[in-house]
DNA sequence: TTAAAAAAATGACATTTATCAACTTTTTTG
DNA sequence: CAAAAAAGTTGATAAATGTCATTTTTTTAA
């Protein structure tokens, strides 16, 4: 249980106290599933992990992808609920945590700790809004760009510029709410276009701003 | 400029201070627009808001609608960002309106407020979450289901039975992210199939139990 | 390393949903 | 109140997306 020294937990709050411990988690991992309750929060050090819901008919939908420097658990921890979402680790996943009590102490007396989980939950409120638009008005193949630059611009890209998180093609569809099927059709469109290539899960963009166009239904060239 | 009485403000936050005050609006006003920069927060105490925003193809999506005790604009507030959601009367409101300075330093300094608005971003995280999982996987008809439902759970019903929101068709199927015509004739199917009623904007329902089982997708009767 | 399992890919087809044009009804406004 | 504007409705048709069956490829684990 050794105090974790590169996050907010600590660099604003617990200076001198060893309220955050280390953890990790192999790939591939349920870290939590629907229904738990939880005893503390994560803060991801290392690593992607995907938040999902299990919709009533049996089908997966990806909210969120979560990377360094983001809160895993905040929700029902301040609302004492059981969580109502599934966190699975992509890769590798070095985190810190932070216990329930710990949590709640840090809202009441810290105005630096309050302000900064106020901030971080309205722009991740920003974000929902903004996925809730996608979903709701714009069709797969757009979704699908949004979702690629969104990837590539958030987790970035390794040397040889693959982006930097490696999802299954089920994933991809799960995250912009289509059949897979589907969503490898539209991916081969982009890469028969140019717009991409791939290797297995590895993806490379080759015309963000192209695929931005597709995005925001500028360009319909690729239907 | 009265100070507002019925509030969380003042209730936990201001009790012999005067830092909100009164304003109202009529029906179908623009209480703010995407883009606008945001003197403060506003406390909806009377009436329904609707909070939407425009997809970069011009197309409408509503976010949310706002009822009693639910705050507006909190979100660009908090992260000194201008607004990018349109906020809408329904019918008429009646609000108080909290300063920018006054919504900081509580945060800062009010650890009830802290927690109030942690909590309250907590559970509105969690809807939109429900929303995006919606929107992602479920056809419009469910989406329907899910709609009528929620009006009626949230914003409850008159004496003779008819929900206390008064949207438009094409609102409707801009909550829920369809063309008007096809909302209006998934809507049509309901009624056929005795599952609500109307009279204009006014919507009775009659059989929550299917809606709800509509909704979740285990009664695939009416289609 | 190889067999088994899981994931990816493809085609044929069915279903869902959007679009467009026309028309009716309701609401707004001079 | 009457004319104009906006909202609601309908049918015909096109486009988008899902489903199912099957095959190929990749990954996993013995």
């Amino acid at each position: 249980m050794d105090k974790c020294h590169s996050c907010f937990f600590n660099d604003t709050l617990c200076k001198n106290e060893r309220f955050a411990t280390d953890v990790s988690f192999p790939a591939r991992t349920v870290i939590f599933d629907e229904g738990t309750p939880l005893k503390g929060i994560f803060c991801v050090k290392k690593g992607v992990c995907k938040i999902s819901k299990l919709s009533e008919n049996g089908k997966e939908l990806i909210i969120q992808l979560l990377g360094k420097g983001t809160l895993l658990g905040i929700r029902s921890v301040v609302n004492d609920e059981k969580t109502n979402l599934k966190a699975v680790s992509l890769s590798p996943i070095q985190a810190c945590f932070l216990p329930i009590e710990q949590v709640r102490r840090a809202i009441q007396h810290s105005g630096a700790f309050a302000s900064y989980l106020v901030q971080t939950m309205a722009s991740h409120l920003k974000d929902a809004d903004n996925r809730i638009v996608t979903m709701g008005q714009h069709q797969a193949h757009e979704r699908l760009a949004t979702l690629l630059i969104y990837l590539n611009d958030t987790f970035g890209t390794n040397i040889s510029g693959e982006i930097n998180v490696y999802l299954k093609r089920s994933e991809m569809a799960s995250f912009i709410g289509t059949a897979t099927e589907s969503m490898i059709r539209i991916f081969k469109k982009f890469e028969q276009s140019g717009l991409v290539t791939s290797e297995g899960r590895a993806i490379r963009i080759l015309d963000e701003e192209r695929l931005f166009n597709i995005a925001n239904g500028i360009e319909h060239s690729v239907l």
